[in-house]
DNA sequence: TCCTAAAATAGGAATCATTACTGTTTTGCA
DNA sequence: TGCAAAACAGTAATGATTCCTATTTTAGGA
């Protein structure tokens, strides 16, 4: 099926790229709502979907039950802090090595990677010392 | 609060060390079930949970929609195919430089990583092989 | 510019994985 | 053995996501 224009899916896109901290559905939904209040929860939906699809943006799961959307497609990997939740951008030049690894040693056909760190942000261990250790 | 022995969750935890292909939850209640009749889905759920957060299992999001559970608590990646949905192992050797690296670059702290390859694996491939492109 | 089929939308209903609740049972320590 | 904390079974509730349908928008051709 051929994709059409769409303000809705354009404005969604749009949004996603302002931000760099990798709403979720609902977020996206809420804000764009700001300046088209009829927009539906189902389009927000089937938008991220067709855009990750698509390979415009990437979805993502963190670990926190809800998927999450980001607009920078480049290879890069996430830090999710478990203490607020906040998911950041990490940026490594070992990522395209590590990718080249493992399709020498994997059979099937590598397309993509996902990498995740875990742990407490800076900002949450100000706050927190304890989670220092 | 103190954690109690439960039969139930022993008879997860064995079950999950036999298995290496990252099942559900609901695929652990099925078989669980099996030999433990009257066993309950939120007591599958709750122990795989408890698991989880005492560090005895891994609770791994792989892009499904739904939480797959390993035994393996050694540091590795997972490899899904995007045709089948299997999730297999990968092991690296390069993962530890890849996490030491990181707590360098990173302001925060680093407690966990968790990486996952997407593609297609050497079964479906023979299958189909227009997914080699 | 108008016509039309394909694609997209809004709004709401349905799905389904997961969590919460409650009365009963099990565990483990004294 | 007695008892309080923890766990259980069964079921209801939650909530993110998908599905459905009638209506609107898009885009290419006459």
């Amino acid at each position: 099926m051929a994709v059409k224009y769409s303000r809705q899916r354009q404005m969604i896109h749009n949004f996603l790229i302002t931000r760099k901290d990798h709403p979720t559905a609902d977020v996206v939904y809420k804000n764009i709502r700001q300046e088209c209040p009829n927009i539906s929860l189902g389009t927000v939906y089937r938008n991220l979907t067709l855009l990750a699809d698509r390979g415009e943006i990437i979805k993502l799961q963190v670990g926190d039950g809800v998927d999450h959307f980001d607009a920078d497609t480049s290879n890069h990997c996430h830090f999710v802090c478990s203490d607020c939740g906040a998911v950041t951008d990490m940026y490594f030049d070992c990522l395209e090595e590590m990718f080249a690894k493992a399709q020498q040693i994997f059979s099937g056909k590598i397309n993509s990677q996902n990498t995740c760190f875990f742990g407490v942000c800076k900002e949450c261990l100000d706050k927190s010392p304890e989670n220092m250790e």
